[in-house]
DNA sequence: TATTTTGTTATAGAAAGTATAGAACAGTTT
DNA sequence: AAACTGTTCTATACTTTCTATAACAAAATA
């Protein structure tokens, strides 16, 4: 799975790392139950430090994603149905985006068709 | 126009303050061509800092929602044709909690009900 | 016209967040 | 037994967030 840090990004490294990951795993490249690389190791590879891999494992944690066994390694979680605070923090997290977009002219038609196009683009590519 | 701050969230003041006049906007409560209080007055108003709120106006400036007139005030933006690189912006905002969602196990007839209750909420509530 | 109000700019400080580095610990894996 | 693991700790540097105060010049108002 490849991994592309920006340092000069405004966005931190921990999330943007936290995004990729994530990204992998709705393509099918990570799988329930796939490991994760260590944090030392997956920090080399990517010339961070291993705390800020660190940060984004227990980011991924929180969010229900992957699950750290102390000791040992992350892990891909397995989902199967999906609880009602988990869906109103992914709501939560989406309305400004909806609302910014709404302002800026992108009526409802459109947006569905963005989100299903951004839907098809994270599955495959 | 009602706007709350929770000083105790994650979330920057400022944010919170840019996302409700989005959803101001967008919910009609605020209309192209209205003023937006002064950054002293909103301030005293809300209980923060001038420049919280001269932050916010700067981030809706820089997303194109308002127009800010040196030594006036701040007027809302006329909103026609949305270009290119706004439309961008506003995907590569919504793709990591799209991917998110995903993973989570909500599948696409579920994301573009949860998109369309959002608008409806948006517009209304 | 004189006063008030406006956004802007500058300085300053406190607190939190981001990122790095190095080291040590104890449990897991090989 | 040795290597590897996530965890925890200390430390430093930089950026961000938020507040506070002050001064400036232009716009709006009385």
């Amino acid at each position: 799975m490849l991994i592309r840090i920006e340092t000069e990004s405004e966005i931190p490294i921990y999330t943007q790392l936290t995004n990729q990951i994530i990204e992998g795993i709705a393509k099918g490249s990570l799988k329930s139950g796939d490991a994760l690389p260590s944090v030392r190791a997956f920090a080399a590879d990517l010339g961070v430090n291993m705390h800020t891999v660190n940060k984004s494992y227990h980011e991924l944690e929180k969010k229900g994603i992957i699950q750290i066994v102390p000791k040992s390694g992350a892990v891909i979680s397995h989902y199967d149905s999906i609880d009602d605070s988990t869906m109103n923090r992914i709501s939560d997290q989406l309305r400004p985006y909806i609302a910014e977009a709404l302002v800026l002219g992108v009526d409802k038609e459109k947006l569905l068709e963005l989100v299903s196009s951004l839907i098809s683009d994270i599955k495959t590519k």
